[in-house]
DNA sequence: GACAACATACCGACCGGTTGGTAGCATTGA
DNA sequence: TCAATGCTACCAACCGGTCGGTATGTTGTC
């Protein structure tokens, strides 16, 4: 039994491989349109296997919620813009970042917890719920660098550091559906792009005090 | 023959009950989750009609795109600030009225065509067609304040009216779907503010030109 | 031989869509 | 004038197929 702890991964991971299936197959297409069938063939993996693992479709997407959290957060973390000193360099390199990972197929660079919340919220209370904690995580960190942004650039506001965080969130999302409705990724980055000046335009009395470059 | 033209509508309009309860059971629940029988029901009509009306499901979500377009049309022509002068203020006002809107069921205040374009963008081309043209035409509304608003105000930007315009509509998405993340609206009439501040950022310089009150 | 980790076969409910049929009205020709 | 005809609008019953989920069997490991 102790032994379990140390040899869990015996296989390649039955349980991953449906996570990841999820992850893709809800992504292209939604939760709802997504069926088990569908899930399982993707993972290789039979349907008695499936509910050995998950005790319903429900409890695979709040398992799935949280592997994304997992996933985005290793993902991010490792990305360049986090070794900048500043940290208002740090806000506005995350958000060069998210605007340059807008390539390639659309359900490779959207957001998995926010395409579900949209069709589960009213339903799905449990899903709702992962899907809150993964999107409230993400801007935990974005918040971290703003509220240091702020402290460093002696920045006092109407808003807050949480209430942007949430912002850029809101924009991501709402530029994932621009995204999705036209088609092409031009008009999401160009909405990142006034993100990146608004946040500028917040920080920039600050900035002139301390460099006087443009 | 003639007259058949002349005398139509002749009943209280089955088309219209089916059309409504789209709009209301698709945003609660999106399309997918959404059934025939359900539409059905909620519209107090037989699958034999809906049927009748509609070739498809799908038919009946492009009709329902296209009716949302002519509902939300004729509701923002009457709100109020359509009457102020200024376009950047008319501009301003519109961000004011959305805000004002969050109000009540989240599915009374949220997009149908965002929701909806989210499940079916990758599989239902017809419908995503759809959902673009009617965000794309709301955007061009928007847009046209903008442009007036830049020409009046003498703005010369690397950003253009219709980017801002669509960037308008990116922050109003990404707000619904924080909104049914978090099961509030606070967080989005924050976004919301953010936007508003961010436009009145853009415009402060010409504005301090103009009137010398802050 | 006990138990976890699967696989297979199957369930009733429900899916989007089709069927044959009919009620009611307009058009037509004698 | 009015039966014959044709057409739209609509209905209830039903279609094959798929849905999420379960019951039971098999297999490998301790």
């Amino acid at each position: 039994m102790d032994r379990g702890i140390t040899s869990p991964p015996p296989k390649a991971g039955v349980r991953q491989k449906l996570l990841d299936a999820a992850l893709s197959l809800i992504r292209e297409k939604g939760y709802s349109a997504t069926s088990v069938d569908q899930l399982c063939t993707q993972a290789g993996v039979t349907k008695g296997a499936f509910f050995h693992h998950f005790k319903s479709k429900g409890a695979l997407a709040v398992a799935a919620a949280n592997h994304w959290s997992e996933i985005t957060g290793a993902f991010f973390e490792t990305a360049p813009y986090h070794q900048r000193s500043d940290p208002l360099d740090r806000v506005l390199g995350y958000l060069d970042f998210r605007k340059a990972i807008l390539k390639g197929e659309i359900a490779g660079f959207t957001c998995f917890v926010g395409t579900m919340v949209q069709e589960i919220y009213g339903t799905n209370p449990d899903i709702r719920e992962a899907c809150e904690a993964s999107i409230s995580g993400h801007a935990a960190k974005v918040e971290a660098d703003i509220r240091e942004a702020m402290k460093r650039h002696r920045i006092r506001a109407p808003w807050t550091a949480a209430s942007l965080a949430l912002h850029t969130q809101a924009v991501l999302q709402g530029a994932f559906i621009m995204a999705k409705a036209k088609g092409g990724t031009s008009i999401a980055a160009a909405s990142i792009d006034h993100l990146h000046r608004y946040i500028e335009l917040l920080f920039q009395p600050a900035r002139h005090k301390r460099k006087e470059s443009s």
